[in-house]
DNA sequence: GCATTAAAGAGAG
DNA sequence: CTCTCTTTAATGC
């Protein structure tokens, strides 16, 4: 998406809009705030989710670079569903109007193709993401669950697998994978016995051979 | 549900 | 800025 922008329109767009930078937990925008704004990440990381009627936070997924966040907006939706908070300072962040990134839409083919190729890409992961809920047992949710965190945020790691930054709880994986928290933390443990995965703190998590997930 | 431990925050030097 | 003490939050059973 980046890519596409880059050389034409969106670099006379960088020219009055420059891009915007965003410390850790600076909010994007909230559930029920009216749609102004779709946004394009240049770089960092975005938490998207919501809030229950307790005050629970709960995560629906993370945007990343080069990714559309808000995007429903160019299809008529008024109000965000979810609040979108930013994750990672320096967090670099383009801002279209509605208004406008509608008017590339139009005027500019390959904006408007992206989209397109963005959208059915997102329902083509709904889908397989139902079909896991429905299908698999917690355990294969979970492993499932681990390989888009591998393929999305790994890192290679001792010429051995990958290792994962996480900027979720175990709580957080519980909600997205429809599971428990405590069911989640046993599994963690089976996993690491077996060699599958291994905690270094909260905070990353090193798959030594994707193969073993799956 | 509760005890343990890790991470975040606050305060001082 | 960095070290250490305190508080808060996540984890593991």
């Amino acid at each position: 998406m980046y890519d596409i922008l880059c050389p034409y329109k969106y670099a006379d767009h960088l020219k009055t809009h420059p891009l915007e930078t965003y410390k850790k937990e600076e909010f994007l925008f909230m559930e029920g705030d009216s749609v102004r704004d779709v946004f394009l990440i240049a770089n960092g990381k975005v938490k998207v989710g919501y809030y229950d009627d307790v005050g629970n936070e709960y995560v629906r997924s993370f945007i990343g670079k080069g990714e559309l966040l808000g995007e429903m907006a160019l299809y008529g939706e008024t109000r965000y569903r979810d609040f979108a908070q930013v994750t990672q300072n320096n967090t670099q962040i383009c801002r279209l109007r509605v208004e406008r990134a509608l008017e590339l839409a139009r005027d500019y083919m390959p904006f408007a193709l992206t989209l397109n190729k963005r959208m059915s890409e997102r329902v083509q992961r709904m889908e397989r993401r139902l079909q896991i809920l429905l299908f698999k047992d917690a355990r294969q949710r979970l492993m499932e669950f681990i390989k888009d965190l591998v393929r999305d945020h790994g890192e290679p790691y001792r010429n051995q697998g990958k290792i994962v930054k996480l900027d979720i709880t175990q709580g957080d994986m519980a909600a997205l994978i429809g599971t428990s928290r405590k069911t989640i933390s046993l599994l963690f443990t089976d996993l690491e016995n077996e060699g599958v995965v291994k905690f270094y703190g909260r905070k990353e998590l090193w798959v030594p051979d994707l193969e073993k997930l799956g």
